[in-house]
DNA sequence: TATAATTTGTAACATATGTTACAATATAGT
DNA sequence: ACTATATTGTAACATATGTTACAAATTATA
């Protein structure tokens, strides 16, 4: 086991490798090697460990009814595997976890981990960063996605970039990147923009964006 | 302060009132009384304590950068307050926070409420609980977001309700909730499950819904 | 600087969904 | 059983977005 790597998860973010040790020396816990490709854990099975990525990086994805695969996430060491799906009422992987190179899994029981948050404060809050962050994430997302029209998406995407104050944003992303940001096609968001600028809410050249009637982008949000 | 209504609540969850009642004597706290209406927190605003909403209900609102009021969510007692946002890198609220009937809050700095964590294992395990539910729900919300087309959503849910075994569902919700639940509109929903049953893909009398070709609607989701 | 590669703007067209409206059923309340 | 209310099926039409294609502009690379 190579604690210089835990150093840098986020589980034991501001912990030093000889705190790191005498944790895991009080836990029980195992390591695992996985070959490039193999099964780690299947949609549906329950989560009762706590896994991390000690080394590589493993794949979830989804199988579909047809029995294609969609990717859905990589999860590069070093990093938790689905820490917010240890706990809550129906505690399952959502998705199929595949070893995406050959790695290396630290495992730690259910039971042992819940007795190293008490045990630890750090730890403790370091996993309560960790699933929060991730709801934090994904209500981010749906906000995005709530907003039914590209140019409400965008306008938001710019507002939001700017604040209150300024009024000019630089993108530091390309329309493909946003596009997918969004989840649209990337000529619709060229069209959006296009729009938005002849109607004259913003001025656009290149990356850099000015906002001109940020009431009027506003308006946008809930067409 | 009432423990009874507290027994309810997921934070307590099979602790009985005598267990809380000392619980809470051990941890400061505080109760705090709102008339409907008036504004408990505002967007943006850090989230520095635990507050749990122990009589009447809360509402999320986001205010839109045209001053108009989008609803968000409705937090009825006995229940905590964005938990999901004490933690992690950007702990502030995503909403303002009003009251929408008079209400009475239970408030726990943020620190002590850590100490209780640490404390008392059921707690530990409730709030882990609460915040992971959280992002299991979030998550299922985006899986059926990310299906772009009707159809695809309505074949996912039905094939998920109905499970590999079973192939009729019974529906337990109006075509107008469907509808709400996947953020479309009514009619595109009546109108996807028209073609579906066209095509043979299953059929529908009334809120039975025989699923006939399951391959094929398994094909609708990823086109 | 010259050349290749990426990014952007734009167009024509196909399609899915929203909107509105109304009739046909079904469900609940009296 | 009768009536009112809610739900569903459909249609016509408007619109936003996807798709494909290509040229213009920008940025990276030799």
């Amino acid at each position: 086991m190579e604690y210089e790597k835990l150093v840098k998860s986020p589980l034991f973010k501001g912990l030093n490798e000889e705190v790191i040790k005498s944790i895991l020396s009080e836990v029980p816990y195992r390591t695992k090697k996985f070959r490039a490709g193999s099964l780690l854990s299947q949609s549906g099975d329950q989560v009762n460990t706590l896994m991390i990525v000690t080394e590589g990086f493993v794949k979830g994805e989804m199988a579909d009814y047809a029995g294609k695969m969609i990717k859905i996430e990589d999860i590069h060491a070093p990093a938790a595997l689905a820490p917010a799906f240890m706990f809550g009422n129906n505690n399952r992987f959502p998705v199929d976890i595949i070893a995406g190179s050959d790695c290396e899994i630290l495992i730690i029981d259910k039971a042992d981990f819940l007795k190293l948050l008490t045990k630890n404060a750090s730890i403790l809050v370091n996993f309560l960063d960790i699933i929060s962050n991730r709801s934090q994430f994904l209500s981010d997302k749906i906000k995005f996605l709530n907003f039914k029209t590209i140019k409400g998406k965008l306008a938001y995407f710019l507002l939001q970039k700017a604040g209150k104050e300024k009024s000019s944003v630089h993108l530091d992303m390309t329309q493909n990147d946003l596009a997918d940001y969004f989840g649209v096609a990337r000529p619709s968001v060229a069209r959006a923009l296009g729009e938005m600028e002849k109607k004259g809410y913003l001025e656009a050249k290149g990356k850099d964006i000015k906002l001109i009637d940020k009431q009027a982008l506003a308006g946008l949000e809930s067409e």
